[in-house]
DNA sequence: TAAAAATGGACTAAAATAGTCGTATATAAA
DNA sequence: TTTATATACGACTATTTTAGTCCATTTTTA
């Protein structure tokens, strides 16, 4: 529990890479995939995603590949989980998120006011960490 | 990702009611299943566990059941989750585990060291929070 | 037009989590 | 001393989540 999936992992070492050895210039899922040797397809949705989500650009075709969308010190950790989880998947208690009636207990639970504070710090965290800080 | 388990949410709720409702008086798995809903040969095991760790005393037999073994201030969050889920699952990546090894790319992985830092002010927060601040 | 690259949906495999079952052990009370 | 009640615990199954694969499509450059 509480572990990042390899979506997370795999965004953040991609991101770092296309900030470090990028630089500006255009990488791709491949080189990327190769140089850590993670699954192509895994990484390349990863990309997808993070590109849909504006934190970096895609470029298709023959010299394709990805760049930042912005400078790392304004990507923020949050924006990566969500752009990679979604929603609903970035809280500490089902009570939290999107779906309250997907917990079976919602109604009897007498945890879920307390450990809100609990996110609460997980969340500023995550809004305070910036990809530049993982360089 | 990111989530409490149910054991750890079972263990919070049970504790809770132990400390409010027990209030030194002796509580039964049955009593808290029956109360919440919630399987009792799930909530039995997550008692057990927490016996096991010194953070409630069990009695058998009729008349059997539980009780804090220290006050709720001095029961904390990490405590418990290290009580239910074990030491290697508390990390928020793999390679910071007690099995590095298991991360298939242990040596080529580039944020690793970052993390740590987001380790600890997890860390940190899980072992200053006390069971007396979800009551 | 061919090659290289991203896009995206459908599918399968593996791992983690949740839940169940059966049996043993201890204790109190009748 | 028997019975009922409660914890202890291992083995098993089911479910859900996560990880990974496959394949066809779209876009762009040379």
């Amino acid at each position: 529990m509480l572990n990042f999936s390899k979506k997370i992992e795999y965004g953040l070492i991609a991101l770092r890479y296309i900030a470090l050895i990028g630089d500006g210039n255009i990488v791709t899922a491949k080189e990327i995939s190769d140089k850590y040797k993670i699954s192509y397809e895994l990484l390349a949705k990863v990309l997808q995603k993070l590109a849909k989500a504006g934190i970096i650009n895609s470029f298709y075709g023959v010299n394709g590949g990805y760049t930042l969308a912005k400078s790392p010190e304004k990507i923020k950790l949050s924006e990566v989980i969500l752009a990679l989880e979604g929603k609903s998947n970035i809280s500490i208690v089902t009570c939290n998120s999107d779906q309250p009636e997907s917990c079976t207990i919602f109604d009897r639970c007498t945890i879920k006011t307390p450990l809100n504070k609990i996110q609460s710090v997980i969340n500023n965290m995550f809004s305070e960490i910036s990809i530049s800080e993982i360089l």
